[in-house]
DNA sequence: TATCTGTTATACTAAACTTATCACAGAAAA
DNA sequence: TTTTCTGTGATAAGTTTAGTATAACAGATA
């Protein structure tokens, strides 16, 4: 999978680096049981220090995405505690929608953006 | 509106300002026109510098939710761009569902959270 | 043995966040 | 007119976070 980072952005490096590897997982180009490439290994093809690929893989770790091998390295390895997710997610949703809400997005068009979204990802996980 | 902040947080406190301000404009807590505390007054009941206040309605204005008026202060003023608004949700979105799809949760659980979110938003905006 | 893995420690730079003052111009009210 | 409120600007300083740069260690593997 090619990871990319925009060094212009405003988000921290490991934090695209995190949401980049977890849209992977979401469409199926990383798979359970996969392994990451090394921490020096990805530090290196994207030209960042070895340190914030660790803490990419350290939160991706304490936020049940991967499982940190000593041997192997990170494997994805999903832990489903939905309900702690969906406590997670409805949190997130809510701030996004706040701001939907303000400016005048209606809930049908919210829905259709949800659809449009779960359709890409299935449609790239094949 | 109450606002509060929570000082343990990892969220820099303008942004929860933000947040707190955009949420009461969803519920209808602020309405259009309206005026908001000034940004010494608000600093202080907050027990917070007027700079941080500052930054945070600054954030406001320059996202479309406030009109910043030299002799009243800042005031609750939508921009209604709803391509951009529609273009960022969406770009949020995506992040907050590829987690909750890596941690197996289906489209009709996400369809529900948003259908609870703005049954509550509603609820509160009368 | 040589080489790979993650881990830990230290040091440093740069940027972001926050606080702290001081001062100014414009508007409004006493 | 004077006082007091508004936002704005400049400047300084402290703290935290992000990121880089090295170095070293232990465990696993070839």
């Amino acid at each position: 999978m090619i990871i990319e980072i925009d060094f212009n952005s405003d988000e921290a490096i490991y934090s695209q680096l995190c949401n980049q590897i977890i849209l992977g997982i979401a469409t199926s180009q990383f798979r359970e049981g996969e392994q990451l490439p090394s921490v020096r290994q990805l530090a290196e093809t994207i030209g960042i220090n070895m340190h914030t690929v660790n803490k990419a893989y350290s939160i991706l770790q304490q936020d049940g995405f991967v499982k940190i091998d000593r041997r192997r390295g990170a494997i994805i390895a999903i832990d489903f505690d939905k309900l702690q997710a969906l406590k997670e997610a409805k949190g997130e949703l809510a701030v996004v929608l706040a701001r939907a809400i303000c400016k005048g997005i209606g809930r049908d068009e919210i829905h259709s953006l949800i659809d449009q979204l779960y359709d890409n990802y299935e449609r790239n996980s094949q």
